[in-house]
DNA sequence: ATTCGTTGTATCATTTAAAAAATAACGATG
DNA sequence: CATCGTTATTTTTTAAATGATACAACGAAT
C-alpha cells in the first residue's frame, strides 16, 4: 500500500461571467457576514483586508442573477450587510458539492489502491 | 435553469511528506520531459524557468518512494533526464483521477439542476 | 585535456500580488 | 447639522513570487 502516506486534496469553484463566482474563501466570508452582519467585521475575523472582502462580495453579487448579499451604507450604526436567502442557498449548494467531491475522491483512491 | 451560465471547475493534487507531490503543472512537466529528455528543454517549452522546473522535479522525487525521473549530469550531450516507469504510472493515475473528478462534478451539478 | 550541453546552485533584478493605510461617501439618529 | 460606524475608493507600502543571469560541476566522446 504505497499511498498510505499520501493524501488527495481537491478544490472546487464555480466560474461565472465575471470570473470566480463561488469558492471556498467566499463561502467562509458569507458565513462570517451572517454572524456579524458586517463586511468589515467579517474581514477582520478572517484576517483579511476589507478591500479584498469587498471585492469578493462585489464580484459574487455581480456574477449572481440575484444578489447574495444586500449592503447598506450609512444610517444608524453606519450601515451593514445581510446575506440573502439566495446567498444561503448558494452556501448550502457549494458545501454539499464540495463534500461530495472529497468523498468521491477518497473512494476512488481507495478503489484503486485498496 | 439558473446554472447554464456557470461552470464548475476543480483542481486536485496529492500531498506527500515534503509538500505537494503531484499536481497539474508537475504532470505537464513530466510529459514534456518524456518528449525532450531534458529538464531545460521541457522548461523552455513550458515558458518556465529552469530553476522552477528543477525544484518541482526535485520535490516530486523526494516525495516519491521510487524516483519518477532519473537525472544524468555530464556525459555525451551533456546529460539528460528520463521519466521512469513509476513516473509514467503516476501520470496515468493522476490524469485518470482528474478526469473522473471532472466528470463526477459535472454529473452532480446536472443531477441537482438538470 | 578540450569540447559539449546538460544538471545544479547562487545571486540579483523585476514584476506581481497582497497588505496596509488613508480618505471619502453614506444616511439614520439625536 | 454633528456624530457614528459602516460601506466604498484611492493611494501607498510591503512582501512574495517570478525571471534573468552567471557560473560551477559533471562525464562521455573525440
Amino acid at each position: 500500500m504505497v499511498f498510505k502516506d499520501y493524501k488527495i486534496k481537491s478544490r472546487i469553484w464555480i466560474d461565472g461571467k465575471q470570473g470566480t463566482f463561488l469558492a471556498e474563501g467566499r463561502i467562509a466570508l458569507l458565513k462570517e457576514i451572517i454572524v456579524s452582519g458586517s463586511i468589515s467585521a467579517a474581514a477582520k475575523q478572517m484576517n483579511m483586508s476589507y478591500k479584498k472582502a469587498w471585492e469578493m462580495i462585489n464580484t459574487m453579487n455581480k456574477s449572481a442573477e440575484q444578489p447574495l448579499v444586500v449592503r447598506v451604507s450609512g444610517g444608524a450604526g453606519g450601515g451593514g450587510t445581510q446575506v440573502t436567502d439566495e446567498g444561503l442557498k448558494m452556501i448550502q449548494l457549494f458545501e454539499k458539492l464540495n463534500k461530495k467531491c472529497q468523498v468521491y475522491l477518497d473512494k476512488e483512491l481507495e478503489k484503486i489502491f485498496g
